[in-house]
DNA sequence: TTGGAAATGATAATCATTTCCATTTTTGTG
DNA sequence: CACAAAAATGGAAATGATTATCATTTCCAA
């Protein structure tokens, strides 16, 4: 099923470099346009390849949009957690202020 | 967009009545099919306008499998909360039990 | 009964993602 | 360097969920 290789090839970095100039979530969609316009051949089948290994990797993280739209950014882009729901497995980010706020709130009702 | 109505045709109340039967999650299609096994010969095209219609009259919740596909359940089936991401404006559901067990943790160490 | 609005559902269109597969590039080795 | 095997690549077709169209049917008030 994944192919979480440890190898990092040419596809990866470029698209890691992409993730990094851009900063925040694109899709994949969005990422081979962005490379295109820049000049670079890539292929969309390359860019969900490299987005997939990068996520069994762990160095993207891979969240939706409401539409269902697969959408990739950098792990450590900013400080933050991953909430996995118990009931149906699904996992968000948080950004970490945010959460931690909120959590402080919380212990003072507990 | 929305078509928020306060009004329940036969429809909504017929995917309502799927929904409590089998309780928990189950896309549209899935309830498509159970709609069809049981002899009613309700159109795809309705089960998707109905659970739209629920959906935006807050009756029904929509989620996402981890493949992004929309899966459905009645509102109020469990105690749970919903989460919104500040940053992505995503919502995800989490079971009630386990995110205060959560809250509890998180309490210790604030 | 009747006219119009709402509902219905088959079909086609859309759109992200995957699969296939033939071709190119890289890599290891003598 | 040369060459074979392995890995990577990308275009095209397939897939599958969701949405848009549109002709037909059902409802209901006057």
């Amino acid at each position: 099923m994944g192919t979480s290789t440890q190898t990092m090839n040419k596809s990866d970095l470029k698209l890691i470099a992409v993730l990094e100039r851009t900063g925040g979530f694109a899709s994949a969609q969005e990422l081979h346009q962005i490379l295109r316009r820049e000049g670079d051949g890539i292929g969309l089948t390359t860019v969900y390849r490299a987005l997939q290994s990068l996520v069994d990797d762990k160095i993207v993280d891979l969240l939706r949009r409401e539409d269902g739209e697969a959408i990739y950014r950098l792990c450590g882009d900013t400080h933050h957690h991953h909430l996995v729901c118990k009931s149906c497995g699904d996992t968000v980010e948080i950004e970490g202020g945010a959460i931690e706020k909120w959590a402080k709130t919380m212990a003072e009702e507990f």
